[in-house]
DNA sequence: GATGATTTGTACGTATGTATA
DNA sequence: ATATACATACGTACAAATCAT
């Protein structure tokens, strides 16, 4: 669940889409020049479409446009990353802590449902189903602050880290601490503690920056 | 000092930068609509550029686009101002957080000289004047974080609220009030104490939004 | 330093899809 | 329910600027 319910078919969205995944995925490298032109005869569309979806790029931070000079892809340098990062996790600390003291019961035990079907995952070393349920834990709880505007800041941050995320969890046994680290956030939250469960939220998600850092330290980042 | 230092010449951006203007200031209403055609006269340009500032202004959130419905201005309710400035609250104070243990002496020093220069402001009762003095107070602690991205963020968001702060400062006491809020959050600073910097930043936020809270509980939004 | 090639920025026309009578 | 009106979405053409020779 993204945004809006009704579909669009915008073709300058699809397009917007399609070169959102190519970038985070590093398919379209940082630095490289994005030609108008040769993307509208790849994507079998006209100019006009690719310029809008360029724009909404550029409005994201994806991309860096210079007047008449052309569009390229965002440079996002390991520094950058590891900002990127470091801002997701001092959000997601902050929305911990707002939802900890205002998550419904029902949205609770949708976290705990959660949280307990992610265990047979750890157990089982799918560390993709796990990532997907770690993508519901994390959205709950920002819904649980009840602040739509922080819900949606929280996830246009993540979907703008996906990409970084993937590589990290494969990292040594961090599935089985991701899972260890939520309970423990969990428990904080259960006692009302929403000092402690942002302190913890933190933790984690520096946790998962620095397996992330480990990662590109000995790569082809830098 | 926003972004780059080349100058820029777009239509698009300047479009875009007008109408961003006219939608903060409230000349353009919530909720009305935005013909593409209209704004192409008046702006005297033709549509194309005029689609573009539309899309952009579509990725910050302050118009909502209905893909062959047209473009209205963003509904901005007072419960999702309030959630804006929650959240901005929350992003002050993990920067201050983080400005307290990373804070360098040429930093702290300006730091110090602002608030110091602001205190003949507020004897004064220059409100114009603090509020100037107030931005760039709160732009040095986002930069002392030494985390570009959340400098920018903190940033951005600060420029989509400064169309509602600027009502706030002139509710009763609020410009002598804000500057004991600051001088409270520099003590903390100087202790190097981050949690307490971000509890007090928190509630100097919060209470620069409960003082617009007050304001539109007998106004014209709602 | 000037000139040509390439690419971006802007304008405008047409068709499709939505809303209204 | 059908048709009409209208604004948008896309395509294409032209103008202007950058960079390469």
């Amino acid at each position: 669940m993204t945004e809006n319910g009704a579909a669009r078919a915008l073709l300058s969205d699809q397009i917007r889409n399609r070169l959102t995944d190519e970038i985070a995925s590093g398919a379209l490298a940082p630095g490289s020049a994005l030609d108008e032109q040769q993307l509208a005869a790849r994507f079998g569309a006209s100019r006009t479409p690719v310029r809008e979806a360029l724009r909404q790029l550029a409005a994201t931070g994806l991309v860096e446009v210079r007047p008449r000079r052309g569009v390229t892809v965002a440079q996002m340098t390991p520094q950058r990353v590891m900002d990127m990062f470091e801002t997701m996790a001092e959000i997601e600390a902050a929305c911990v802590r707002l939802a900890t003291y205002r998550i419904t019961p029902l949205e609770r035990s949708r976290l705990l449902d959660l949280h307990e079907a992610s265990k047979s995952l750890v157990a089982r070393g799918d560390v993709d189903a796990y990532d997907g349920f770690n993508q519901d834990f994390h959205e709950t709880i920002y819904r649980a602050t009840h602040n739509a505007f922080m819900t949606e800041l929280a996830l246009t941050l993540r979907a703008r880290l996906h990409a970084f995320r993937r590589t990290q969890l494969r990292q040594g046994d961090r599935v089985v601490r991701s899972y260890d680290e939520h309970d423990a956030v969990l428990v904080a939250i259960a006692q009302g503690d929403g000092d402690a469960a942002a302190r913890l939220m933190r933790a984690h998600m520096l946790n998962a920056s620095a397996a992330f850092g480990r990662f590109i330290a000995g790569s082809a980042l830098d």
